[in-house]
DNA sequence: CAACACATGTAAGGCGTTACATGATTAA
DNA sequence: TTAATCATGTAACGCCTTACATGTGTTG
């Protein structure tokens, strides 16, 4: 089983769901399409880790909802004694950082402001849905608790990402100065 | 041409070197194994984009030095005006947080301890590499400056990494003395 | 009327890891 | 003597994305 598997079933340890909003629920943590997820979902219960029931809707498709089995417990359960992979990062800003000195400066202004945006939008998005949780709030333990810490998670690696670029556009925007004069 | 390929533009930019050298310098921004590297470094020089010549080394096996063309530069630097990807990052711990409810509160800590420690030993590595650099050194738009700027947003990320993975690990633990009293 | 959200599935191809294959030198 | 570093390459397999395929209801 890989990451994924485990991803699924960690949200269906939760409550059951159709394999259209595991992956919506998904791409936060563990970005995947829907071409990826369904096979998989279909392979998990052959294993007997999940169960599916098929629910006629009215004004919308049928939808097929899982569940998850006293087996596929037991196996994140185990999963959770495994030792920790490390995470794993591609950002092609590092490499375009990189050979930045061959581009000019407009360019290079251009391209952190680009990285820039994109993460504000995105702490923006966390702080709507945040607004109502405070950890005080909260019960230890509960998988509410563990949904805020995963925020803070979040919210700490945008912010560092905001901070750099914001570094990096002070330096780069007062040697344009310096070079207009 | 992919991510990797132009990874490789950008260093060969610099300076020529062999696959085995670039496969080493690349882990820390686009981690590739040698048996992705050789065979689009080949492809490559099919396209024109690097020439290479066999260098006959003593007490060490020979090796393929790889050069950039000119048509390769040009290639890196269009690459430089193309709109900037988001960044992927996949991580375990994002799911295995999510689902921590599900176990024993020993365990939750350890496995929050095994990322900090793995962090803290990562950002241990850049402060030695740093120690000599400092940015008013550096002369604005060479390739040392970038690098420079590099480092620094490892160290930003790394950071912010060691600073949640120590605010959840004072939650837990204080949770501990809680239950022991 | 076009685009988007909901909903599920398969097929093809690109990206990435592990394993196979070889071989010298050096450090623990 | 076992492991690690240097050095290159191929083969097989698993993971992930894009495209193909179908259909309803809502929103702009």
């Amino acid at each position: 089983m890989n990451t994924l598997s485990y991803a699924l079933l960690a949200f269906l340890a939760r409550e059951q769901s159709s394999g259209y909003n595991l992956m919506l629920r998904l791409q936060p943590f563990w970005p995947a399409k829907h071409s990826q997820i369904y096979p998989l979902l279909s392979h998990m219960e052959s294993e007997e880790y999940l169960t599916s029931t098929w629910i006629v809707q009215c004004e919308k498709p049928d939808k097929k909802l899982y569940s998850i089995t006293e087996k596929g417990i037991r196996k994140l359960k185990e999963w959770l004694y495994v030792p920790l992979a490390d995470p794993i990062t591609r950002d092609e800003l590092s490499m375009k950082t990189f050979c930045m000195w061959l581009t000019d400066l407009e360019n290079a202004i251009e391209i952190i402001e680009s990285r820039k945006a994109h993460l504000v939008k995105k702490l923006d998005g966390f702080q709507l849905k945040i607004a109502d949780k405070v950890l005080e709030d909260l019960k230890f333990g509960t998988p509410e608790f563990y949904d805020y810490m995963l925020f803070q998670k979040a919210i700490f690696t945008t912010t560092s990402g905001i901070e750099w670029t914001t570094m990096m556009l002070e330096i780069l925007k007062a040697q344009r100065t310096k070079q207009n004069d």
